[in-house]
DNA sequence: AATGAATGAGTTTTCATTCAT
DNA sequence: TATGAATGAAAACTCATTCAT
């Protein structure tokens, strides 16, 4: 769990140059990304400022326009990035290699420990969400980027039900949900739940906790058989 | 359940007076309220116009400064009353008067449901989660509303505790998260996840659904002890 | 031939105050469709600048948007007022009072000298053609203005014809264009001219002069006989 | 009449290179020249973009300045290659080998002609003019090109009113701006006569009678002896 | 001869807010 | 209590032009 959250790099450094002065065209369509990343996580698609994203990236304003064509295409970009890097670190995980309870723990925990370390992620999505997923409807790249998401969990779902390690039989989408509920929620929701109880809800401590009884509650609940209706 | 969310008015009434033509200000404040709400959590607090606002409640912009001096306080408004109103329903449950587990399944029940019909409310603490809770925390009111939030649900817990229908032990707030966790988030991320897994996951088929899974998983969680660590 | 080109009024009065200090929005409206007329037939609708609109109105900036919306409306208004005060006038010439000679002498003449007058309204149809009458197209008002258009010369026409004034038919519609491009040409195409010629042709006398011609090639051709073909 | 308008080629070749791939200098500043009337006649000098020009041209934008060094420059090269076109073509009418009359018809009806098919010259001399004819002034190619303008017109004048086939003696200036009147009127402002008149006045038909109207206003008007005054 | 990267100045437009009645 | 007029600051975006290769 090394991972950095690229949210909020305060300290941009002074040019995209090289250090032989040379331009860098890579370099400086990532520098944006990264800028515009931190100012969208920290205002929203509307409260950012493509200037702040500029003067974060060191680089000039228009290039911003130049790369990317506007701002709602950047947040685009932003996202689409975003969901790359958690769909990859996914699909890295190897679930197959371990036993079906070892495997849901280490999805749950994997999904808990990157929502943490990716705050910025989290105030990505929620926004995109106000904006009615009109970003990632249009982009291409991050719906095919989920076609298979069902499909490691729900294989780790049907071998923990053929060993008898599960006894309950649910839709991987569904499990996903609860799943990404239990690690999301207070991340997202972090400042007005701890507005609420006078007390910070995402503490390390609190962290811990929660990342155990996330995982306990879905184990809990795929042990037990259905209740018959 | 025959609430309904204020949070899209599509039809504003023609005009803030009395069929009498007298003018009416406390209807004048509600309506600017009701309008707020809508546009807040259809655009966030950055991407609404007050001019919508006003356009919406039918009366004139200069009216909602007289009543709300600006912008910022109107959206406190707005989240304190949609706090009052949640929280003054959950007060009425009377979960004293029934068995522990009745309660505990009325309490979740009572959130799904309220969430699902006020849909608004979720777009707006989505918002003011981006805005650090600034408002809440400036809010006393809304601060004062959640003193006896734990009381309740810590209440049942240990009456479940004690006559054996629960087994394990967890912060009443803890409980609180992990209820709401699993039943804020589908809603809040209703558009996201639609997106990538290619479906309505907000259909009633789909809420009623995940509603019993909640509730399920809540209930398994409490009733198995917890583990030796 | 006392009327005034608003083309250019080069010194704005301060305020649109009335003395009294009052707001006066009749005014303001006028000063700035009188200003943007200045700066659009100066500079074309692409090339004019609200700011230098709002400056020569003496008036912010944005009134300009609270009465036009946007810039093309803005031209679009000013066109319609331009095109109102020619028709208007021209009703007002009461041809059928006149001896069809003379009621085409006057009809001429009144052309000629308000183009030569409303300099400005020339630069305007000319930049309008540049935008392919976009503006005009969605005027319903301007459009109305010249439903009666052809009427009135084509009565002079007939009337003509039927006293032996006049030896040749042709479309009201033709005679106007014919009308239109002697008064019109040497106008719109002033600057060109004058220097493929090295000489002013817009000096009164050459004005004179040309308003002579163009009535008399009128009245020739109006007066031979249509050869046989 | 098998001219045809460099105006509007919306298709750009695929590349300036030669099909052997070796690059072609003359070629490049061909195509610039024609994207760049094409581009300014339908926008304007103003409303035109560098960006669209060479996009059209299908070459690198930098190397328009490196061919034109900047907008302006560009745009007096597009209007001076326009007018070499049309000087050369009316020298090349020969009208001293016709009689009086046929060397006047065969003016018009070239001038009717070339504009007629050169639908961009007269947009980019209506922009000239809304700049004041600042770039044709600042070339002294132009300018040359103009000299002998009136010397032919002005020859076939003579001869007509030698053998009696004029009976009016007009300056060849004069005369010449009364037959372009005609000519370019119709086209110059065809957008708005169109919207005006409901009607599309540059349709072949139309074209075609006013043709006929032009040349037979002008000799009209030439074979009648001037009115006492 | 030709190109992709980068920039600075400016442009329209937006928007919360205040003025004056 | 209610309104239409007016404003200043800032926003996104544009565009001709230059840099560096």
């Amino acid at each position: 769990m090394d991972m950095k959250d690229r949210g909020d790099p305060s300290a941009p450094p002074a040019s995209p140059r090289r250090p032989d002065g040379a331009r860098n065209p890579e370099e400086s369509r990532q520098r944006i990304l990264d800028a515009a990343r931190a100012e969208f996580s920290g205002k929203g698609l509307g409260g950012a400022r493509v200037n702040a994203i500029a003067e974060r990236a060191g680089v000039n304003k228009q290039l911003i326009y130049y790369y990317y064509d506007d701002k709602e295409r950047l947040f685009g970009a932003v996202l689409e990035e975003a969901y790359r890097e958690i769909r990859a670190r996914e699909s890295a995980l190897d679930l197959d290699a371990l036993s079906p309870e070892d495997a849901m723990r280490r999805f749950i925990g994997f999904n808990f420990d990157f929502l943490v370390e990716n705050r910025s992620f989290v105030a990505l999505l929620n926004d995109e969400n106000l904006h009615k997923a009109r970003h990632i409807r249009a982009s291409e790249q991050i719906l095919a980027l989920h076609e298979t998401l069902g499909r490691t969990l729900g294989r780790t779902l049907e071998r923990g039900l053929a060993d008898g390690a599960f006894a309950r039989s649910v839709a991987p989408m569904d499990l996903y949900i609860l799943i990404a509920s239990l690690c999301y929620f207070s991340l997202s929701n972090a400042y007005t739940l701890s507005a609420i109880f006078a007390t910070d809800v995402t503490s390390p401590e609190k962290l811990a906790e929660r990342r155990g009884q996330a995982t306990e509650m879905v184990l809990c609940f795929l042990r037990t058989p259905e209740p018959p209706a």
